[in-house]
DNA sequence: GACAGTTTAGGACGATTGGCCTAATTGTTG
DNA sequence: CAACAATTAGGCCAATCGTCCTAAACTGTC
């Protein structure tokens, strides 16, 4: 298993150029080349590209799910931990301002592509669903719980294709500030 | 001049296979299957597939700079002017959780390739940004009515990959109530 | 040190890409 | 009808695409 660190490479260097020029304009020469190993060796780990889509997916995935569990440790109260969620924007604010959200740019591209994976991609977006649901369930909105989810997940998309269209950090900024305020309003409505 | 049929043909297959299958996706062989003419006079009309974007990004400008001034004469009121413009992702609602806004797939997708026209596909978001400003700067809002504009913009944009994700109608059509409510607060505040 | 399995390198494949050229056709005008 | 420009068709080009194969190099075991 001493390989699994060459594949893991080459699902890293996929993910970042996937993020960076998107799944159809990378192609195989630009992976072997971040990685540095011949094409051929290449195909020993994936036997296409279809594959190496799935492996990242399937890393996107559980990285986004290991910082859903980190936020529901660190952060107590749902209303914190959907405050978490909100401010991604502002974290990862210079990478959303070069290439969108890793996401919602990768469902949108695979949606076009009509490719067979984009269900999978999909997942990424419906696992953020559910975790943003159960906050809102916890914070006493039941059965608006999944429409608020929905809310704040429509609005990091805008917020992320706009910030990547005008590259406008206060814009940013002040978007975060507006939909805390919502939030706020939603927790003490819900009370 | 009997060209311009062939010549607006061309631009508007091409304009059609750009939105549904991307840029990158759409070869010479697409658009020139779809218009029925062969590959060599395509050349004849268009020199570089960089040329057809641009005047696939001509047309997309004023086709949408028709339909705002096409608002502006129907809605005498500037807030309803907003809403005709908040309401288009009902209008296009089919199209918009098929493809995704033509608008904000296209910027986002230059913006990866790192493509030349990336700026010039960005002034179409850049129209709809300061057409919305005036609307509410009309409506009273003097230094928030560009904030307003970004935020609706914004918000489109967050609704449109939301509906190309999950293809909930619903979700649109609340989304669309919520924000109309807020335009009705902003109107109120602002007198 | 021979052996078996794992991993790597490098090149070849058919297909397709964007770009280009030339010859034939069309339409217009003198 | 002749001469001309505008338009179209079809094929050729080098480059690159995803895919695939084989031989070499490495790894650990007996």
């Amino acid at each position: 298993m001493a390989g699994a660190t060459t594949r893991q490479q080459i699902v890293d260097a996929a993910d970042d150029l996937f993020y960076r020029q998107g799944y159809e304009a990378t192609s195989f020469a630009d992976i072997s080349a971040a990685v540095k190993i011949s094409r051929g060796n290449f195909y020993y780990h994936f036997k296409t590209k279809d594959e190496i889509l799935d492996a990242v997916i399937d890393k996107r995935n559980s990285d986004r799910e290991r910082l859903l569990a980190m936020w529901n440790e660190t952060a107590l109260d749902p209303r914190d931990r959907i405050e978490c969620f909100i401010k991604i924007v502002i974290t990862n604010q210079t990478k959303i301002m070069a290439y969108g959200c890793p996401v919602g740019t990768l469902t949108t591209e695979l949606a076009k592509l009509d490719h067979p994976s984009k269900a999978r991609a999909n997942q990424i977006m419906t696992l953020f669903r559910s975790w943003l649901t159960r906050q809102f369930e916890e914070l006493g909105c039941h059965h608006q719980a999944d429409n608020h989810a929905l809310h704040v997940l429509s609005w990091s998309q805008g917020v992320a294709t706009l910030a990547l269209s005008f590259r406008d950090e206060a814009f940013v900024v002040r978007e975060v500030h507006q939909i805390l305020e919502w939030l706020t309003g939603i927790s003490s409505e819900a009370h």
